[in-house]
DNA sequence: GATATAACCTAGGATCACTAGGCAAATCCG
DNA sequence: CGGATTTGCCTAGTGATCCTAGGTTATATC
């Protein structure tokens, strides 16, 4: 029998391909497998499992989204660089509803491929090298971080689900909580008396 | 045979205990049917499959979310209230964790199904009584509730995801934002030439 | 107490995740 | 070039799950 020359990597992308039309949950071992037209026990040669593959499929979305991102900012400062950042995440997002929805899902990645994959890791220095221009110290930089991750990751899963209603289009509140964010990091408020660190 | 004297909601009900116990993922018919100590074919009489099943657990815990955050706020006002409601919705994702990832996942839910329940309509009618007291006018009040929305929903899938590395403590953070927020919508932007409306 | 309406059951098909073991293609090595 | 080895994909099979069809029995109604 002539091979299918898988190997962990196109299984892997089969899944984000078939994830990307028939929506993440619909990404199983058989469907992947009848994608590359192979026995479904042939996959458990490159991947462990069912989580496994999820977890890889995530891993790649984390990756090309925090290239796209690295791309959008490249030479932007200030909130042309916000912007930028925010629109590649949002279009990445929209590009690939079925990988997004991947990075989406707490699962548990096998942390010796976690620890391989530079996206999660760089999506993060990403996200404090841009915020630098906005002069925040620690500790109000992470927590700054971690609003600004909040706000998209938050946006954009109600935004999938349906969850703004139809009065008034996504896009244009996206655009105007950019504006509002891009204040609020300029004006980030000091903290007052008994506040936590 | 004794009768167990199922309902579509006690069944519900049992699913979401469950999705409590171990993971809204794990939530099964059959799982469902032998902690009723019933064959999942019973089930099939209250609820309609699987996805119908879920997404009912997903309207349980929209409804129990909104009464808690109605509770908590009831009698508040300014950032009293907006403290108030962040914390009622974070405890509840605290305190039922399988329920609230039911609320996260992008199901689709029965057209008639959602009209019936409150919830998801009760909890968009708290934030914008809420966030009257900013004094935003439309369309700004809209963005600011989607805003506000979008950062407790990412945040809360963030931390439930383990998304937050253990260097600040998530819940330091989450005060802090909270300042952030409240500060965002006492001074929201007005918008500014060649912005959309 | 007879009848009707349920609730719950048994039985079974289809799909899926995953394992064990076999054969054949690619590769290595003399 | 030819034999041994590794490796890739297969067949076969188990058990779990979702869901349907159709039967039986408890409850409600009159």
């Amino acid at each position: 029998m002539a091979r299918a020359g898988l190997t962990a990597d196109r299984v892997t992308l089969a899944g984000a391909e078939l994830a990307d039309e028939v929506g993440f949950d619909h990404v199983t071992m058989s469907a992947v497998a009848r994608r590359l037209g192979v026995k479904d026990a042939s996959l458990y040669a490159h991947v462990r499992h069912l989580a496994d593959l999820r977890g890889r499929i995530a891993l790649l979305a984390a990756d090309e989204k925090s290239i796209r991102i690295a791309e959008a900012t490249a030479g932007r400062a200030g909130k042309d660089a916000l912007v930028a950042y925010a629109n590649a995440w949002r279009q990445y997002a929209h590009d690939h509803p079925g990988r997004y929805t991947a990075t989406q899902i707490p699962t548990e990645i096998d942390p010796e491929l976690l620890a391989r994959a530079p996206g999660p890791r760089r999506a993060v220095e990403l996200t404090y090298s841009m915020l630098r221009a906005y002069a925040l110290d620690e500790p109000a930089l992470t927590d700054a971080v971690r609003l600004m991750r909040s706000m998209f990751h938050g946006f954009l899963g109600l935004e999938a689900a349906g969850g703004f209603a139809h009065a008034r289009p996504a896009e244009d509140s996206w655009v105007r909580c950019l504006d509002a964010l891009h204040d609020l990091l300029e004006h980030w408020p000091a903290y007052h008396e008994g506040d936590p660190t």
